[in-house]
DNA sequence: GTAAGTTACGAGCGACGTAAAAATG
DNA sequence: CATTTTTACGTCGCTCGTAACTTAC
C-alpha cells in the first residue's frame, strides 16, 4: 500500500535530488531511500526514476508523481490541523469587542457560566468584528449600536458615557455638559487601546493632536502632574483605575458619546450559549445595574 | 506519522459502524483496529471517538477526520491512476476517424512508424473527435473536411468516393453518374459502422428504409443474393472485401459523396509526430497513390 | 448469552542499518 | 578518489493475531 512516508521520501528525494542527501535529511540510511522508490515504483507500477549506475534521476512519469505527493502531503497536513482547530473552536469562546469597558464584566461572567472553556478576547473595529462573527472568528461581538440581522441574536449589554477630564483651573471647568467641539484644538491626553472611542475622537476633533499612551501608569501619571485635558467614561470611573483628584469630569452631550452596547451571536449558536442568553436577559430587567 | 493504512481503518469503521465488522471486511484482527484508531487519536492528539464499555462511536472530530480521510484515501487513488495514465499515453496513439476506409492505411502506417507503440483506433462523430483531439483523448483524428485551427495541423490523407451498387437489372444500371435523390424511397442495404456516411445517407435519402448489417460475412451474403441496391465506395473496391459480380457500381455525383479526408493533430505534438508528418507530406506530392 | 471493545502476550516478519560492491566523473 | 546507487545480510523492533477479560443489551 501507499504510504506517507513514502511520500515524504519521495518528495525529499524531488527537493534534494540524490538519495543521500535525501536520506541524510530525514535521519534515515541511504539503503532505505534507495528500497522506498523501488517500493514506490512497484506500487504505481510504472518507471518513475531514470536508474543510472550511480545516478538516480526523476522521469516524466516521477515528476508528475512528485507533483502529487506534494499535494496530498500538504492536505494530509492541513487534515490534522483543521481537525484539530475544530477541536479547539469546542474548548474556546473567542469574544470580540469595539472597546474594553464592555469586556471588563463581560469576559468574568463567561468565564463563571463557561469555567471549562477558554475565553479570548479582543478589541477591533466594528467591521473587522461584523466579519469575524459570521466566519466563526469571533462567538460573540460587541457592538455600540443594535444590527439586526436575522440570524444573529442581539442583547443590550449596558451603556457608557464618555467625560471631558479637566483640570479644576480650565476655563470650562465649571460647566456641567460639554459638546466635543468646544474642546477641538486642545491637545488632549489618551489612553490607548479604547476601540471605536478613538475613532470617534479624531473625527469629532478633528483640529485636536491626540497624546497616545498605551502605557496605564504613564497615564495615571500624565494625568495627575499634567494640566492637559483628557477623557473618561463613567465605567472607567467606576473602575478606579485612575485617580482625577485635582479634575472635573464634565459629561459629554454629542450623541455619539453616549453608546448602548449590545451583544451579538449566531442564532445557530443560541443552544451552546443558552446559559449565558439567560443571564443577560435577567440582567435586562435589573435596569438598575446599569 | 499518519498512514494511509490507518485512514483506510478509519474509513471501514465509519462505515462498518463497528471495529468488529471493519476488520472482518479488511481480514484483519479487530484488536488491531483498536490499535490504529488509538494512534489516530495520538496522531491528532484531539479525541476522536466516544469510548464507552463495548460501543465505540465517532465524536464530531471523529466525524470530521472521516470526511477528510475520505477525500485523502480518493486522492490518493486518484494519484496513482493519473500517473498510470499518463504514462500509458506515452505508450498509446490514439486514433479517431469519421469512418473506417482512412484507418485501413493510416493504422498500418503508423504501426510500422511507431512500431513501440500501441495504436487504437476508434470511429466517432466528428463533433466527438474535435472534442476528443483538444482533451488528449486522441492524438491524431481524421476528418472528411480540412479544419483551419490555429493550433492544429492538417494534412489531406486520400479521398473517398462512395457508389451506389445495382443489380444489372435494375432501372437505373446503365447510367454513368446518379445522384442520390434518384434513389431515395428504395430499400437500401447497408453495411454498418461507416461513420459520417450513415448520418449523409440518412439525410440525403430520406425516404429509403436502411437495411443495416454489422456482420461483414451476412452482408456479403445479401449482396450476391438480394437484388436490393447498396452502397460501395472506391476504397471498399480496392479493398475487395466484397463480391460484387452481377451488379453495376455507378458514381454517385453529389459532391457530399466525394470527400477528401484529412489528419488534424495538435501542433503541440508536432515533434512528436514528425516522422508521420514528414511521411504525410512525402505521399502529398506522390498524389498518383489516391 | 451474544457481541462488542480493551488489554496482555508471544511470535513472526519486515524494515532498518551496516557493510561491501560497482560505477562515474 | 570521492560520491552515489545498488545489493547482501543480520538483527532489532514493531505489528499482528490469539486469547482472556469486561461490559452492555
Amino acid at each position: 500500500m501507499l504510504e506517507f512516508s513514502q511520500l515524504e521520501m519521495l518528495i525529499a528525494f524531488a527537493d534534494q535530488r540524490t538519495l543521500s542527501k535525501a536520506a541524510e535529511m530525514l535521519h534515515l540510511s541511504q539503503p532505505t531511500l534507495t528500497r522506498a522508490m523501488k517500493q514506490l515504483e512497484e506500487e504505481f507500477r510504472v518507471p518513475l526514476f531514470d536508474h543510472r549506475k550511480n545516478r538516480l534521476t526523476l522521469n516524466e512519469n516521477g515528476q508528475l508523481a512528485v507533483e502529487y505527493a506534494r499535494k496530498l502531503w500538504q492536505e494530509a497536513g492541513d487534515m490534522v490541523e483543521r481537525v484539530r482547530s475544530f477541536d479547539r473552536a469546542k474548548h474556546t469562546l473567542s469574544v470580540g469587542a469595539c472597546a474594553p469597558a464592555p469586556l471588563w464584566d463581560l469576559v468574568p461572567r463567561l468565564s463563571s457560566l463557561y469555567g471549562s472553556l477558554t475565553i479570548g478576547s479582543e478589541i477591533r473595529e466594528c467591521q473587522q468584528l461584523i466579519q469575524g462573527l459570521n466566519e466563526g472568528t469571533y462567538q460573540i461581538i460587541v457592538l455600540p449600536e443594535q444590527i439586526r440581522e436575522p440570524n444573529w441574536i442581539s442583547l443590550p449589554w449596558g451603556q457608557e458615557h464618555l467625560f471631558f477630564s479637566l483640570p479644576e483651573a480650565h476655563p470650562l471647568a465649571h460647566r456641567q455638559g460639554l459638546e466635543m467641539r468646544e474642546l477641538d484644538g486642545e491637545n488632549m491626553l489618551v489612553f490607548s487601546n479604547i476601540g471605536f472611542w478613538q475613532e470617534l475622537l479624531m473625527r469629532k476633533m478633528p483640529h485636536s493632536r491626540f497624546l497616545f499612551q498605551s502605557d496605564r501608569f504613564s497615564f495615571n501619571q500624565l494625568v495627575r502632574s499634567s494640566v492637559l485635558p483628557c477623557f473618561t467614561t463613567d465605567l472607567s470611573m467606576k473602575r478606579n483605575t485612575t485617580d482625577y483628584t485635582g479634575r472635573v469630569n464634565i459629561p459629554i452631550l454629542d450623541p455619539e458619546a453616549n453608546v448602548t452596547y449590545y451583544c451579538h451571536l449566531l442564532r445557530s449558536q443560541a443552544e451552546r450559549f443558552q446559559a449565558f442568553l439567560q443571564d443577560m436577559r435577567s440582567r435586562e430587567k435589573d435596569t438598575d445595574e446599569w
